[in-house]
DNA sequence: ACTGGATCCTGACTGC
DNA sequence: TGCAGTCAGGATCCAG
């Protein structure tokens, strides 16, 4: 389930074998995506085009092409995207195939289909692709003034805003329960409750906590690879995520598991302790 | 406006 | 052994 590091780590892993390249030839599977496939945009644009560069934008690997569109490729919980050899026989699930004139091919594989497939045309607005993101963590408007007017008035558990990538992109359910057990905040927490102190601690351990993940290569809980196949070893460093019922390296307290806006959270009742019932500073419109 | 729940999907796992 | 049910979660939609 790739989150901001992951996605990182694949962009990475492919600059080496697709700046440069040329796409020769695509092949895609019939199977229905989450977002139809754009077939038109994708022969006009990204076929028989080379690529120029490849970034990363919140959770999205965006190919920029010398026609000055962009291949846009979001993982979703299962996808991978992996070089072969030309010719190499498809596996199930595979959704997408880019022929390049290296004699490889960059396979799209996607089990579950909860990824997607979009071409950015010339001209075109962001938007109309990436949807309506927050901040990058590493970018200095991600910061505690900004996290604390998001959170003004809001009674949604800051675990839940953490994950929205209209307020910060990138982070998602495994990193949002290190951040706050890092910062000694419970998940329930209405955002709205938190300090602008807590929030400092939030900005912080979010760049730290996935900083760390990059240089580990990214967590593999069930099926995460890198573009070389590989996975990745922060799952060692995890602190409470998976970890129900062991005792929290920090405090000893044994890890409790709960379900917030229907996600599994997990939290040490010693280090994140319940939230209080003060009122919510309302929201000043 | 805000929030929580349902939905999409497949495979691994559990319990009967 | 085989079947049914549950769970996993990113993004989006919808109802209250």
């Amino acid at each position: 389930m790739p989150e901001l590091p992951e996605v990182e780590v694949i962009c990475r892993g492919l600059v080496p074998n697709l700046v440069g390249r040329t796409i020769t030839a695509a092949i895609f599977s019939h199977q229905k995506m989450r977002l139809p496939l754009p077939a038109q945009q994708l022969s006009a644009w990204i076929t028989g085009r080379k690529i120029k560069a490849v970034r990363r934008v919140a959770k999205f690997i965006v190919l920029d092409m010398d026609s000055s569109a962009c291949l846009v490729v979001h993982l979703g919980m299962t996808g991978r995207l992996n070089f072969f050899p030309a010719g190499t026989a498809p596996a199930k699930h595979d959704h997408a195939r880019w022929l390049l004139d290296n004699g490889l091919e960059l396979r799209f594989h996607d089990t579950r289909r909860f990824g997607s497939i979009q071409v950015l045309a010339p001209g075109e607005n962001p938007a109309e692709v990436f949807g309506e993101l927050g901040p990058d963590p590493f970018r200095p408007e991600f910061n505690a003034d900004y996290l604390a007017g998001q959170a003004r008035g809001r009674a949604l558990p800051v675990k839940n805003l953490l994950m929205d990538n209209r307020v910060v992109t990138g982070i998602g359910n495994i990193y949002a329960s290190e951040i706050l057990h890092v910062s000694g905040v419970n998940p329930a927490t209405p955002a709205g409750h938190l300090s602008l102190q807590q929030w400092q601690k939030i900005v912080t351990n979010s760049r730290l906590i996935l900083k760390a993940a990059i240089a580990c290569g990214g967590t593999t809980i069930s099926d995460y690879v890198n573009s070389r196949g590989e996975k990745g070893y922060f799952q060692t460093r995890l602190q409470v995520y998976g970890r129900e019922g062991e005792a929290c390296p920090i405090c000893q307290k044994p890890i409790k598991k709960v379900r917030l806006g229907g996600r599994a959270s997990y939290y040490c009742p010693g280090c994140q302790p319940e939230p209080d019932e003060r009122k919510i500073v309302k929201k000043r419109r």
